[in-house]
DNA sequence: CTATTTTAGTTGTCAGACAGGTTGTCAAGG
DNA sequence: CCTTGACAACCTGTCTGACAACTAAAATAG
């Protein structure tokens, strides 16, 4: 049953033979936006490989986003772009540091107000804990990666991954990137300390209390209080 | 009131079942970067699934480049990280789409809100023009690219590009998979384009008022409701 | 101690089967 | 005409069991 190896074509697996095969397929634009392509079963008959490999060919395209599947309908060809959401480049300049803010604006504070409704205790207590933590190691110098904590503390009681995950993302590129607005300036560092316990303080309170609304004006506050922070040591 | 439960659903598939597991336990930081992860026959085990829907899992892993096997010897983390945001992969089932949802809502209701306050008469001029040409095709067959461009519209006067970029990305990537959720619907067509009159001539109303919690408000009504359509089946 | 062989464990692939979902057909009834 | 409902054919998702190809570590022989 298996297929004559004429030895060169052993250098790929079974599985990404499939692969090629149905990229090339694909790429060659024999199939328009969204048809529908041959089924598993008509690939393993004209590979001549079993459904297993052809699966796992179709595994790999459908993660690449080219193809989707429907059960009981088919494979069919991803309409329009690849897509990726957005890609985290380098930051060169303030306005551009302001934009991504904002957009960690408008995921975070959903995100409280999601997490308000969904925490459990345990998800609380694991807050406390990271806000903790993070005002232990502020005491003795910089704590980006305990401040991403928190707030990644707090996504994660979303129970939603996308959300999760790119509040992850976002927390740690803006803070690595907080270096081209001014940091360091008119407040001191104990000043700044008790600032942020006070608001992280508030946002946990909020979330505790089940308040949507309170926990996503206290994430807003806290971000644009941040943003101010960051600006106006660069302005003055 | 209560919102729609995407935690505890039984309508993961199998293979996505173990893809969660598997890639929580990758990210719990249980495991050193380049480490090997359990065996397919103890993941098969772990989870009560069978081999199959595991090497589904992993299979998805590797083409993220988050995995790589190595026949006879097992399968590995991935050192280093990409440094994306998220990425649009496929979706696989109803709670994926509603969290794709979710991201939705929070990027689209803060980017009304900053358009309410930033558009320009000719960005409104702009949305209102979209919108028409989207209920004209809606009047004829399905208007997905129209949809996205009304969004993408005042997205673009919110004046910022990564927003802008998300919105697009987002709205393209949520109205393309939407057929996992159950799509055909209690309403006709014709009472679903008045619908999406009226929501969002509410939306661009509140933002030529310049009215940002007001432009908030309606986008979140108008997403939650596309939400329930979506959903409908199990509704009411 | 070194070199070789054995052995247990792991992924890749094959085969067949069934479950659960979709789509087009077609006849009955309005 | 066309709508409706049952139905059959088809498709993907998953399970089971088996074997082949390969690796790495243990056991053994020198």
């Amino acid at each position: 049953m298996k297929p004559v190896s004429t030895a060169s074509n052993e250098r790929f697996s079974r599985a990404e033979q499939a692969y090629r095969y149905v990229l090339e397929f694909i790429e060659s634009g024999r199939l328009a936006a969204g048809a529908r392509l041959p089924s598993e079963a008509e690939l393993e008959a004209r590979l001549g490989l079993s459904r297993a490999s052809v699966r796992e060919a179709l595994a790999r395209l459908r993660a690449e986003g080219r193809v989707n599947s429907r059960r009981g309908a088919g494979s069919f060809l991803t309409q329009g772009r690849p897509a990726e959401l957005v890609r985290l480049s380098t930051i060169t300049s303030v306005p551009e540091l302001i934009e991504w803010h904002e957009f960690r604006l408008a995921l975070e504070s959903e995100v409280a107000s999601l997490a308000a409704e969904r925490a459990t205790d345990e998800d609380i207590a694991r807050m406390r804990a990271a806000q903790e933590l993070l005002m232990k190691r502020l005491a003795v110098g910089p704590a980006s990666r305990e401040d991403a904590a928190f707030h990644r503390a707090i996504a994660t009681a979303t129970r939603n991954r996308k959300l999760e995950d790119a509040i992850a993302a976002l927390a740690n590129h803006v803070i690595e990137w907080a270096h081209v607005g001014q940091v360091k300036g008119v407040m001191s560092s104990a000043e700044r300390r008790e600032i942020i316990d006070i608001e992280h303080g508030e946002i946990v309170d909020a979330i505790a209390e089940r308040n949507p609304e309170r926990a996503r004006s206290a994430v807003r506050r806290h971000l644009l209080n941040g943003r101010a922070r960051l600006l106006n040591a660069a302005g003055s």
